[in-house]
DNA sequence: CAAACCTTGACATAGATATGGTAGGGTTGG
DNA sequence: CCAACCCTACCATATCTATGTCAAGGTTTG
């Protein structure tokens, strides 16, 4: 049974096992497995758990977003849909743009340090 | 003061005020304001509104991957990241995939309807 | 001017994403 | 065989996403 089994896959990587899970049911990661199921990592896995990790923590987003660009580029569809709908930007108000992200962006932090401070209803 | 404010433009695209502000504020649309500061929406923000609605209800996806989608395509280095992040794909074990995502779309719709069994339908 | 509408900001919440557990039951390998 | 490990299926929780609503205060326009 050549390939790392799923605990020492996550200590190498630094996912959590549950992460590797979710990782691979997301799509996001493909395997092999023993023949009585058990997930293996190969060197190739690996790497790919660890450029992973740095992609995902240097643009701060997360895998749901990276679902998505698979998506992307896989669907084709999908993907001329949205070319598309970007393509058909007016550009009109091409002043505006920065400070409306610095908005959004400071919006979730704003709720989170709301939500945090104020620590609204307990469980039902 | 040429083009919609912003109520009638949520009566003709079927987005409602506060969404109309939220989209603008994600980014994903850019308006001319009056002097006052009234958002002003023309034809061609209408028409990628509604747009929107048809994109997002077809494909199933959320504002935020298209935020993320945007960024793919302004964003250089992330682009570039991603795509690398994909092509490194070991393809190894190719059987497999499909029934993965179906896991991962099913887990979705199971915690959904374990949770709570109201589905209340959009507004046609 | 004043009614009607808009603005930003904050509070609230249902559903989704990300993550950690646990339980019951197979798999591995010595 | 058996200890150690894995698997799937749930439950739980904190954060985020998508939306509504409300308040205090400007803007528009008849």
């Amino acid at each position: 049974m050549d390939g790392l089994t799923i605990t020492e896959a996550a200590q190498t990587s630094g996912w959590s096992p549950r992460m590797l899970r979710y990782i691979e049911g997301a799509g996001l990661l493909e395997l092999r497995r023993s023949p009585g199921g058990y997930r293996l990592y190969g060197p190739a896995q690996l790497q790919r758990l660890r450029t992973l990790r740095e992609l995902l923590a240097r643009f701060d987003f997360g895998l749901a977003e990276l679902v998505f660009a698979r998506r992307l580029r896989t669907e084709g569809t999908l993907r001329d849909a949205v070319a598309e709908w970007f393509q058909t930007e007016p550009a009109r108000p091409e002043h505006v743009a920065a400070e409306h992200w610095l908005r959004w962006e400071q919006e979730k932090h704003q709720a989170l340090i709301a939500g945090a401070q104020t620590r609204p209803q307990e469980a039902a």
